[in-house]
DNA sequence: CTATGCTTACTACACATGTCGTACGACCTT
DNA sequence: AAGGTCGTACGACATGTGTAGTAAGCATAG
């Protein structure tokens, strides 16, 4: 499962609101886009499989079929793997690296390394 | 600065090695590409502006005109962006959450979280 | 009933990307 | 000199993506 950046806009609204109509798509969406592009997006998201449509009134309603977790994960993955030779800690420790956290943000991971930690290992 | 998924397989070689031959380059990859596959690549690479070429002999050299780094960051702030909603400490939890890196990589993070804590927040 | 407006279904089109093939030049090797 | 070999330059082509236009259905305001 691999979203392309337009796709990744629309699943966001999706996942946002559970479910969501064409025009409430484009409402969310920050750029302006024709109502046709999204429901061109959507079209071909559910060609893929990613998301169904029920009926609503004369409308169409557009559900997630993934998780959101799942395509995060996905996403993930594909980046370690070609942009950090497949080592999950080099991304780890590029943001670290960065000004890209804020203290606060860097105390709030060490709080959740702390538990991974505690509740051992891999798993 | 945007590579794609082949530009990114040369440019890692290029990186790896400081710089390489189109064979070179054709060796590295795992992948059994053309050898104008590869080279093609390589061109459009240059036309882009994110290598250079030198003569070598008969062949040519190419060299990155970027910093890796600069690269991937470049990459993972795209991903925040798009997939975690402008947030790198969601990012940061949903690779600790799930089960992708090992004790010890655990610890040594915290090691780096623990040194960017002392060395105080932002910069 | 008829014009308007929202919606979908299709089609279209330009541009990026992944992959090569062909043509052609410079060198060796006989 | 003739034929390989290696390398480059260009062109090509399929597929994916971003974006939108057009046709046509149906409900609602007049």
């Amino acid at each position: 499962m691999e979203f392309s950046g337009r796709e990744w806009d629309v699943m966001n609204v999706l996942w946002d609101r559970g479910s969501a109509t064409v025009s409430e798509v484009l409402e969310a969406l920050q750029d302006e886009l024709a109502y046709t592009t999204v429901l061109t997006v959507l079209r071909r998201l559910e060609e893929k499989g990613h998301v169904r449509h029920e009926p609503e009134g004369k409308a169409h309603r557009y559900v997630p079929l993934v998780p959101r977790e799942e395509a995060q994960d996905g996403a993930v993955q594909r980046l370690t793997r070609k942009v950090f030779s497949n080592s999950p800690e080099l991304l780890m420790s590029r943001l670290l690296r960065k000004g890209t956290l804020t203290e606060a943000q860097l105390r709030e991971l060490r709080s959740l390394l702390e538990e991974r930690l505690k509740e051992g290992g891999e798993e």
